[in-house]
DNA sequence: GTCTATACAAAGATAGAC
DNA sequence: GTCTATCTTTGTATAGAC
């Protein structure tokens, strides 16, 4: 038999699938308690209140993204494919975890206009992630100033990607179509800026 | 002293502003009735419930949001330049009706996990028409096939302007990522066209 | 630490008068 | 068509026992 995990634990399960599958706002705490077969006094005791509960779990979610990224990144050899490995991530991700609707950490901030402290700290740190990190790979493959610019762009494809699968597109075709966006953005920054430079209005 | 519109617009106006400011599940009935100056069996009357006034709401939004596209279709010149329009539009959108924290309809599709009927529909109506429109312009700018793979791509790259906006990216930064982006990806299908090359058999 | 039972607040919707 | 007043449901959180 295996041992039952904790109250909190089970907890943090229900919170993370239920917000994945339908949002933090949307789903009450009735039905995370009654997913984790919880009573209510057990949910404050451990976190205070609901948005306690659900940062602790988007945390703890984070880091699982975080690694599994990283995993990919590792597993990538030119700097090129390192940059592109969000994507293979992402797809990785998607599989290994509870099934999300798009994004745990953008769907907790379009829900929630005005988030605590703690909340606003951990959807920001999400997008620090991906900034900081794509920066980073970018600064190894090519020097100076674009490396921001072609972070920043990576990241705004990479958000495109989570928006088509909230639209109703089918995840693995705009993974595709999002990774071959990423490719054509590198390799016009990479080999020389030209192509940019037209299309300012 | 300008005559006051009717309970109806001014429903209609509130709905809007508060979903686009701060989402429209966020906004209790309340608020609404409040900036409307309307009581509540006012709205039921004409709207049956909330989302029947949200629905419309968000119909009469969409209807101004292609028709702002459309004129900037029409202003831009070179093919490439009206395919590109759809970032000069949601600059110009933006800045002409209420603000909104980054998109209403993603919003509400973002909150909205089992949203009834006439709402997905009218949520799916702005995902079709930025598709459909987007290949409509594709396929008089190069033939066949692509003209699909280039309205989902560009698709993509706005959505992204629209998800980094959500992420707190300022937003005429984004628009500009976006554009040029686009400009990327329009050119690497094109067949490495560059932009003079406009007249096409 | 965890439970049962319950209090308290917010939100959506309706009744009936004018 | 619009108002005032109220009802019902749902959701968050707490009290007090084990």
């Amino acid at each position: 038999m295996t041992p039952q995990p904790s109250a909190r634990e089970r907890l943090l399960d229900a919170a993370e699938d239920l917000a994945a599958l339908q949002g933090m706002t949307s789903t009450p705490v009735d039905e995370i308690l009654g997913r984790a077969r919880v009573s209510p006094a057990t949910l404050y005791a451990h976190f205070g209140n609901k948005e306690g509960l659900v940062v602790e779990a988007l945390k703890r979610r984070l880091a699982r993204w975080d690694s599994t990224w990283q995993e990919c990144v590792d597993e990538a050899v030119a700097p090129e494919e390192k940059l592109l490995a969000v994507f293979t991530a992402l797809a990785r991700h998607r599989t290994s975890l509870t099934p999300s609707r798009w994004c745990v950490f953008l769907g907790a901030s379009a829900e929630t206009p005005a988030p605590g402290n703690d909340l606003a700290d951990t959807l920001a740190s999400d997008t620090r992630l991906l900034v900081d990190r794509l920066e980073a790979l970018s600064a190894a493959y090519l020097q100076g100033a674009p490396a921001k610019v072609l972070a920043d762009r990576i990241t705004l494809v990479y958000t495109g990607v989570l928006g088509m699968i909230l639209r109703g597109s089918d995840a693995e075709a705009a993974i595709a179509d999002g990774r071959a966006t990423a490719a054509l953005v590198i390799r016009a920054l990479a080999g020389g800026d030209h192509a940019e430079s037209a299309s300012r209005p």
